[in-house]
DNA sequence: CAAGTTAAATACCAAGCGGTATCTTTACTG
DNA sequence: CAGTAAAGATACCGCTTGGTATTTAACTTG
């Protein structure tokens, strides 16, 4: 009945979710302990401390994301419907969260201080990521002619990114995804205009 | 030589620097008196507890942000001078800050899970008060006809909020301003689009 | 200037923290 | 089916945490 790498998966999902609602920090291993069922012993076992386990557990939180993410995009073929995808996944955010506590980028960003050099590195690895992604939606429909070519790429890629880190930070804030919706529904309108008919 | 008074005000505002940028649970009172070169015994003379402090110590932060925002806010007339004025205090966030650590709205808002009610309480009542701010310039400036009265103004207050937010986190994120350079940007184009010539 | 009051320092506490060493149990292997 | 290595539980450690009780020092007032 022993599997230590489901062991190890368990805490990383579990302590995963504790850092994304009560933060880094301010979760303890003993809040893992037993949110897991296992004890410290385990834990050790796999992980060589706190730092650690809180770097994978972040790690697995941003390929939940993304893998997420660029599966449905990988399904999309045009501009639209691209960008549709990115503002479903914010959208469902409250409703059906792919992981709980908000976006894990920005929480460890906002966490992350100086001192803490890993986690400052992780949330930024998730911000290249995104940009990433969003940027690419963008300059491949400018090269496909969906947009129109004035469009600059990086400059909406990061209004888009604040827009949405933003509006979620507001409606978890708020406990009713009002402005995700209305920040969502503006991106939207913003898209079509852009849009070569 | 003795100041109850300035003893009270100087935790405060050490405090508040320091919950600003560490975190306030991961702020110890021993950061404080550190910061301060006082004694427990002199925080527990001003203070019930840690979170009463943490309270007045973020109430602190608040008033700070909305008095240069209002004090500046009063010397503008019109829609784009008082815009301009928004925008300046966000684009200064990064080379002259008000207080160390990024915005306290987002700081807060991000560390407050469902536990820490009174946490939650301070970040909501700053983002009160933020979009009653900017829904104001709004609704003042469609009133004057300084911009088209089809404006959803309570769409664009939260767009806007939204946008900034988003923008300092990838701004603290990324040590440099970019992010918010390009949103400010963006922005003031919109708002020129609102503008009735 | 003496008495009383308040500010602040000191000393202390139990509880919880991250981490380690050790012991027990499980599972694989010859 | 015995031997071994790994998984995980238990027990423990030093340290820090938030908080309190007590003491010292400074200001206020009669």
């Amino acid at each position: 009945m022993r599997n230590p790498q489901l062991t190890k998966d368990i805490i990383i999902k579990e302590s995963a979710d504790l850092f994304n609602t009560k933060g880094y920090k301010a979760t303890s291993l003993s809040d893992i302990t037993n949110a897991t069922g296992f004890t410290k012993g385990a834990i050790y076992k796999h992980f060589k401390n706190k730092e650690d386990l809180e770097q994978q557990a972040l790690r697995s939180l941003s390929k939940r994301m993304f893998d997420i993410l660029n599966k449905d995009l990988k399904n999309a073929s045009d501009f639209t419907s691209k960008m549709n995808v990115i503002f479903n996944f914010f959208e469902n955010y409250l409703d059906h969260p792919p992981y709980s506590g908000g976006c894990p980028l920005m929480n460890s960003a906002c966490e992350s201080d100086d001192l803490d050099a890993g986690l400052r590195q992780q949330s930024f690895g998730m911000l290249v990521t995104f940009k990433t992604t969003i940027k690419r939606i963008f300059d491949s429909a400018i090269k496909k002619n969906q947009i129109k070519s004035t469009v600059d790429s990086d400059q909406l890629t990061a209004v888009y990114i604040a827009t949405l880190e933003g509006a979620i930070m507001m409606s978890k804030l708020e406990r009713k995804n009002d402005a995700l919706v209305k920040s969502i529904s503006y991106l939207k309108t913003v898209n079509s205009e852009l849009i070569i008919p």
